[in-house]
RNA sequence: GGCGCCAUCGUCUAGCGGUUAGGACGCCGGCCUCUCAAGCCGGUAACACGGGUUCGAUUCCCGUUGGCGCUACCA
């Protein structure tokens, strides 16, 4: 066990996202590959926006991901508690020691004075305005004269001198100058951390040795890595990773309608494809190889092969990877993930005797490599009908009402009926030789018996199908369709 | 406005001073074939622009343009 130890921290105002399980695919990747442990801390301070049901998506996506955590909600840990709501006593103590020392003080501006002293300036300089200290460097009488007026303070982070550089994972050597920085406010009113407080002091506290993110917080790394050292740590290493676009171009966010894992779910993703996809968002394997295993990806995934571009999501290669995963199922666990959905469109019904399941299962056997997704065995609902079929009006006027149709059809059926019996071998015998004795190409007469089998012009093999669907529901179909064409 | 990040086919990428700029998705053909998929074969398509540095730039440096992010008592 290394002693890497990386963290997501979401907050519960959204469900989990492409954007979002990307940043914990990574860090994820990162403490599997090394042995460290991954933490999942739920930054749910903002009460307005955060729910209990935001928080329970998160965590069941992660899990039917794969993404498990080693300290977290409903794990626990050494560290926690890990829901940020419940951490309240906690800061307190670092930011009097600021405050103490000097690193911090107390400002009694009041958002409306900011606001006037802001709009004094011109348009331009107010766009650049930074809080002018004016609390900085109250003397003793001065503050105390505050507190008896009874004013409420925040605390602001004094921000020291010079530069602040570091070295990203990711990005490489990043170099900020302070003096761009606002002595930003660290503790509200009422006491409580703001975020970048809030994430330092977490971080501190359960021993963070990675923090993997997104780049839009590229910009508050330097804040942090002042507060750190104020509060006489290190920091731990940084990695800001590209962030993700919609096809719109625009970043993926909760906010933007970024469609959720659970709705994947629901279109019928697998989560080996969802996984898989992502992590080729800005990685690629050495190997050139595309269709990863979690297993493979973390022993491969290194962080500083991480492209610094952002990339674009594209849903045709989600579909393309997600029909790879679909056929390296073997067919038992194919069958298995089916299942819910034919369950839920009462296709079947209840649990499965080993009649059915094994019946089952050479259906899904037949239908080989020709599901996308899950939800495609829709396609072939006709295998599941009791009765007849729904004919596609276009298969019907193409095939089954051109001249000559019919007349196949109806010898079909006696080919049918009197076929000894319904094995593969032996339909595809007897109604070859149909063909042959009509005078006609196999296909002229095997498309209209699909036709008025299936309800479509496209299928698995006709003769596997036919033998699968048996000889009493075929029958009972070719008559639906003969009557159809008379 | 300030600061920061980014820039190879439509998309994801390989490339790390000398390549016919490679692969994947998509798209278009073909093969296979009872249809549809899958598979196989082939095709389409890119170094944003301008300066340097160098014998030589997709690659290194600078600038321009463009995209994105941050700039809250939100996280």
């Amino acid at each position: 066990m290394s002693d890497v130890r990386v963290r997501l921290a979401p907050s519960p105002t959204g469900y989990l996202h492409l954007g979002v399980t990307r940043t914990a695919l990574y860090n994820w990747l990162t403490a599997r590959s090394g042995g460290g442990s991954f933490i999942l801390r739920i930054e749910d301070t903002d009460r307005e926006r955060s729910t209990d049901e935001f928080l329970e998506a998160i965590i069941t996506d992660l899990r039917w991901l794969g993404l498990d955590w080693d300290e977290g909600p409903e794990v626990e840990g050494p560290h926690g508690p890990y829901l940020q709501s419940q951490r309240g006593g906690t800061y307190a103590p670092f930011v009097e020691r600021l405050v103490q020392e000097g690193a911090a003080y107390r400002c009694y501006c009041t958002p409306e004075e900011l606001e006037e002293r802001r709009s004094a300036r011109s348009a331009d300089e107010a766009e650049a305005w930074k809080y002018d200290r004016k609390c900085a460097s109250l003397s003793r009488d001065e503050r105390e004269a505050l507190e008896r007026a009874g004013r409420p303070h925040v605390i602001r982070f004094r921000v020291p001198g010079g530069k602040t550089s570091f070295v990203d994972a990711i990005q490489g050597p990043v170099e900020f100058e302070n003096d761009q920085f606002d002595d930003l406010v660290i503790a509200r009113r009422d006491g409580t951390p703001t975020y970048n407080m809030a994430v330092v002091i977490d971080d501190m506290e359960m021993r963070v040795t990675h923090v993997i993110r997104g780049s839009d917080h590229l910009t508050n790394t330097p804040r942090q890595i002042m507060m750190w050292r104020a509060l006489g740590h290190e920091p731990p290493v940084f990695a800001h990773m590209p962030l993700l676009f919609g096809q719109d171009g625009k970043v993926l966010s909760k906010r933007r309608g970024a469609v959720s894992i659970g709705e994947y779910r629901r279109m019928g993703y697998l989560p080996e494809a969802i996984v898989n996809y992502i992590a080729l968002l800005g990685w690629a394997s050495e190997s050139g190889e595309e269709i990863l295993s979690l297993e493979q990806l973390a022993d491969e995934f290194e962080l500083s092969k991480l492209s610094r571009k952002p990339s674009t999501f594209d849903p045709d290669k989600l579909v393309w990877i997600n029909a790879q995963w679909m056929k390296r199922l073997s067919v038992p666990e194919r069958t298995e993930r089916l299942l819910p959905v034919l369950r839920d469109e009462g296709l079947v019904a209840g649990e499965l005797t080993s009649e059915e399941r094994e019946w089952l299962e050479r259906v899904v056997d037949l239908i080989d490599d020709r599901l996308k997704t899950v939800r495609d065995v829709l396609d072939f609902d006709w295998f599941f009908l009791a009765s007849g079929v729904t004919y596609d009006s276009m298969a019907v006027s193409k095939v089954l009402d051109k001249p000559g149709a019919g007349e196949i059809l109806a010898g079909l059926r006696k080919v049918l009926s009197d076929a000894p019996d319904f094995t593969t071998d032996a339909l595809e015998t007897a109604i070859r030789s149909y063909a042959e004795e009509k005078g006609v190409s196999a296909g002229k007469a095997i498309q209209p018996l699909r036709v008025a089998v299936t309800g479509k012009t496209a299928s698995p093999g006709m003769f596997e199908t036919l033998s699968l669907l048996g000889r009493h529901r075929v029958l009972a179909r070719v008559d639906a369709a003969l009557e159809l064409s008379s």
